[in-house]
DNA sequence: CAAATATACATAATTTTCTTATGCATAAGG
DNA sequence: CCTTATGCATAAGAAAATTATGTATATTTG
């Protein structure tokens, strides 16, 4: 019995692009569980993307090991939640992860041309 | 010896979009051939994207094992180039695969929020 | 003119990152 | 009661890159 689960993406083009997702969003709420970001991130591109649960935990378990996240454990309903949030550390990467894909984003449209553009 | 190869670029959000720049540029330029295409790729993003032999040349070989790419032999200054050019598959491809840039794009929009727009 | 750099291809070993496939457990809904 | 949703986790494998070589000719530079 499986449940359909659908791939992270169609395309390839989301590789390398779950840490700033993630540094991101977490940014942004404070604090948030595995599957908290998974439902978001369903939501917010309209289920176009769905981060796949093999992707996410290990994601978390390294951000947390390079010391950009905190992890808190809660139950909730009587099931676990480990909640992350940005360390110090954290919210430097985060900003520099997202400076880095401003850039990716200008390199493309030069390479790729333009239907978008920057600011 | 080492020649101080600059790897592929800084941050991992380029991994996936090198078929999709191959397939654009050579839409562009109608016949590339490998080095050329590095080159221009480095011209167009300042240096800040350098495409390294080890990813390029088994990407080639293999849009054009997919039928994607014809390949020409040709010999300039006693030097060898493979030039390459869009099957019609390719071009149908390219159109494809620019579409699911715009996407990725308009989807990390809606994500990481938002200093660029779309059209 | 010798040495270094540029041009031009190629492949193998390894790493990173993701998909696919499981596994466990509780809660809620039909 | 059975399925779906919630919530975590890891292992096997694939895909795509990095890193490190290897070969060969042409050009530039000290």
């Amino acid at each position: 019995m499986l449940g359909v689960v659908k791939a992270m993406a169609n395309s390839k083009l989301y590789k390398g692009s779950l840490n700033t997702i993630i540094l991101k969003l977490l940014d942004e709420e404070g604090k948030m569980y595995g599957y908290e970001i998974t439902q978001k991130v369903k939501k917010l591109t309209k289920g176009e993307l769905n981060i796949t649960e093999g992707a996410l935990y290990p994601a978390l378990h390294k951000l947390e090991a390079e010391g950009l996240l905190d992890v808190e454990v809660a139950k909730v309903d009587n099931r676990l939640r480990k909640y992350y949030k940005l360390t110090e550390q954290g919210v430097r990467e985060k900003t520099n992860r997202l400076a880095e894909l401003e850039e990716f984003v200008r390199n493309m449209q030069q390479l790729v041309n333009p239907k978008w553009s920057i600011e």
